[in-house]
DNA sequence: CTTTAAAACGAACGTTCGTGCTATATCAAC
DNA sequence: GTTGATATAGCACGAACGTTCGTTTTAAAG
């Protein structure tokens, strides 16, 4: 009988360390940047040895690589897991919207937006790390704009918006929400973001459409949109 | 007789090296980030000491703050200056944003927005550095919320728009087609945010506005649409 | 010229960085 | 309980960091 290439066996305690590492890389990331992020700083935070935590990935870039890729995870679990949840077209387009501000607001990460952070650190800084970031927002991208093309498939929403239009004003809004409360902490500027996404969807969507939506504020509204649950 | 403090000349030669310094430091910060921006490779870079431009400064945070400052007075040259060149209200409004795209895309600092890489590296960073930083940043944004008050105010602009959320929307269009250039290269990304812009300002605008505006494109080249059939 | 303050330098400080080595714990499998 | 891989620690390294200090060079003023 063939043994089992053993990931769960022998292993099991490194694994169990290497994720409580990565869990406070994320978080120490999304403060201090990627390359704040260091070795010395998440040994000291973790009370273990350096060369302990260190042989675990080798080098600095494999520790900001395997972060990235963590980060990554908690992104799917909080942001698109949930807006999946949600029915295709344009319930699932608002939910993406939506839940991304709110996991901004609600500090998934104390750094607010970690790939926001990170692009900005890396964008000039060519390699493996950079090009990683680069995709996964690439990902959601084209996550924002399969849900638009999805929402004009359904007849929800005009079938002569351009798509990749839509998803980078999105994309922008929720950088600029992002920007205002890491800044500021103004508060306002999620509601501001979502009031400019649903204006643009209100406007392109169908009578078929329309109904899928929160209905609409008024100005200054004092209340909360009613969750459905 | 008193001897007056001549600050032309006594000082002229070292005045001269700071400008030199600043001028290296804008650049190398808009990179490397404003943390990046380090002493050793700031002086290696000019051929001189580390100690004596060192001097200059007394400190690597008044080095960051001279920094910025020298930051914040490219901007204006290259940006709010020209733009106010053009006559108050729609105009200018226009201009404004048309020319902040137009420093990103023309390489004015090299890492694109100075502001926006540095308020993404120091926006979880308290201190007198991050102070200054969203100080312009909300010098900028209150420079495009007047533009849009004056239009306003001028009979171009319906006057039921909040122009707190009319800049709000601008100003995250501008860090979105700064993040798809930096990150991706995306030259598009900049005729994505006119068109977002263009398409609210002429939405907005009155009659005696409208014909202030640049003239809408022919849909663009986006003839190429993959309507399914 | 001389005088003198400003400007630039060179060397060193104490830290911290990432990264190797080597030794010691830990613990699943026999 | 012994074994052997795996995981963690200890220690040292060279480089770079911001900063200090004493000295030397430079250039404006008398």
């Amino acid at each position: 009988m063939q043994e089992i290439k053993t990931t769960t066996g022998r292993g099991a305690k490194g694994e169990r360390t290497r994720l409580t590492i990565l869990e406070a890389a994320v978080d120490l990331a999304s403060v201090e940047g990627l390359e704040g992020l260091t070795i010395g700083r998440l040994a000291t935070e973790l009370s273990m040895s350096k060369s302990g935590l260190f042989a675990h990935f080798g080098s600095k870039e494999e520790l900001q690589l395997a972060t990235v890729e963590a980060a990554r995870s908690v992104f799917i679990h909080e942001v698109i897991g949930p807006a999946f949840k949600a029915e295709r077209g344009l319930p699932r387009l608002w939910k993406l919207c939506d839940i991304w501000l709110a996991h901004v607001q609600r500090g998934v990460f104390r750094g607010g937006c970690f790939f926001a952070a990170a692009a900005a650190e890396f964008d000039s800084r060519p390699g493996p790390v950079r090009d990683r970031i680069a995709a996964i927002m690439k990902e959601w991208l084209e996550t924002l704009r399969f849900a638009i093309v999805e929402a004009q498939s359904a007849g929800q929403l005009d079938p002569q918006v351009d798509p990749t239009q839509l998803a980078f004003e999105f994309n922008s809004l929720e950088l600029g929400a992002n920007w205002a409360f890491q800044l500021y902490g103004d508060r306002q500027a999620f509601a501001r973001a979502r009031e400019a996404m649903l204006e643009r969807l209100r406007r392109y969507s169908t009578r078929s459409g329309s109904s899928l939506l929160p209905p609409a504020e008024g100005k200054r509204s004092r209340a909360r949109t009613p969750k459905k649950g």
